[in-house]
DNA sequence: CCGTTCTTGAAACAGTCGTACCATAAACTC
DNA sequence: GAGTTTATGGTACGACTGTTTCAAGAACGG
């Protein structure tokens, strides 16, 4: 039958091509280069995954999954108040290990804005985070289909996450974030 | 003295440039498409701003303060409860009119997350906002120097606003600030 | 050995990029 | 008219892009 394929490559490769664009981001992203600092040719990249984008397309679907694991393993947080739920997944995800991904996130955003073609299914943009965050937020939502206290969670999440990566100023995002956990617990006592 | 310089034309310029950054983004942004689509030539464009970097920087100054005067020029909303103020900060910010502003706004953070070195002044980022959005949610700061409510309050107008971006979906976001609007009035009525 | 299949390198192709060089036309002063 | 300054087109350079083509090496079955 000749030589055997060797399916292993392909993984090693995208493995090491997620690291890359996680640490060096989306936008300049080019084949050469990435191939040179992959100990590899541009010649492999194509052999291996048939076009650039479909390259991309891998990455990113690498990096979701590597995100989803690393939420998966965190540990779990169902119990205490809702200002505790809170800020424990304010410190995971503000945690300097989350950057890359977080940096990631935006740049696929931005990269929606311009090209929503290329984004067929935004719309799991939702269903992805959703369940879990109402399911953590249940006791502080009005009732049983109150989609807007999870929204506005995840909202004040990104917002806080946009401005600590704009201006680096940790302690005044982890303070507004403190105030927001006084709201949503005054909000339960009354 | 010679033929007399026009420096109106670098303004035509600018303007039109502008224009099209807001319609079609920067980041596909080129020199021969661009001098095309302006009735111009690469060559001109150089010759007026030197550099593409400094054409850039140009176009964004320049949306930066055109967005100011939209700003300026919105009707004033000092009165009324916190919750009608922010209700009038929402309408104007997720208004279709400033769609090219908020995707050249997350465009240009995205750029900002990848090469932190071409802004230098990323601290002014906050001191645009801040004074504005203090004053006008003073009655619901704690004291004087409360820096994390403004704070929030700007994260969730952005965090919303990638949401609608994302998903569209404008009615989950629109009920997602009210919920906000009913959690700061209640924290005011305590 | 032969033949087949997988793997890999080197080079080239056609295109785009920002930019620089060179020439020339236009508008002005004297 | 000459001289000077501004404005503009055309063109080419070198570097880069994703991709293709050609060829050869490597590992296996028969």
């Amino acid at each position: 039958m000749g030589r055997p394929a060797d399916p292993a490559r392909r993984e090693r490769t995208l493995a090491r091509a997620t690291d890359h664009v996680l640490a060096h981001g989306l936008a300049g992203l080019s084949l050469r280069p990435l191939a040179a600092a992959l100990d590899t040719s541009p010649r492999m990249l194509l052999y291996d995954f048939g076009s650039k984008q479909e390259l991309v397309a891998a990455v990113l679907a690498e990096a979701r999954r590597r995100g989803a694991a690393r939420l998966a393993s965190r540990p779990p947080q169902g119990a205490g108040t809702p200002a505790q739920r809170l800020r424990g997944i304010w410190a995971w995800l503000s945690a300097p290990d989350r950057a890359p991904f977080v940096r990631l996130f935006f740049e696929v955003h931005a990269d929606l804005l311009a090209h929503p073609e290329h984004y067929p299914d935004r719309a799991r943009a939702v269903t992805d985070w959703f369940d879990t965050l109402s399911a953590a937020f249940a006791d502080v939502c009005e009732g049983e289909g109150d989609t807007a206290t999870p929204t506005l969670v995840m909202a004040v999440l990104r917002g806080l996450l946009l401005d600590l990566t704009l201006t680096g100023d940790r302690d005044r995002a982890d303070r507004a974030l403190e105030r927001f956990a006084d709201l949503l617990g005054a909000a339960r006592g009354a």
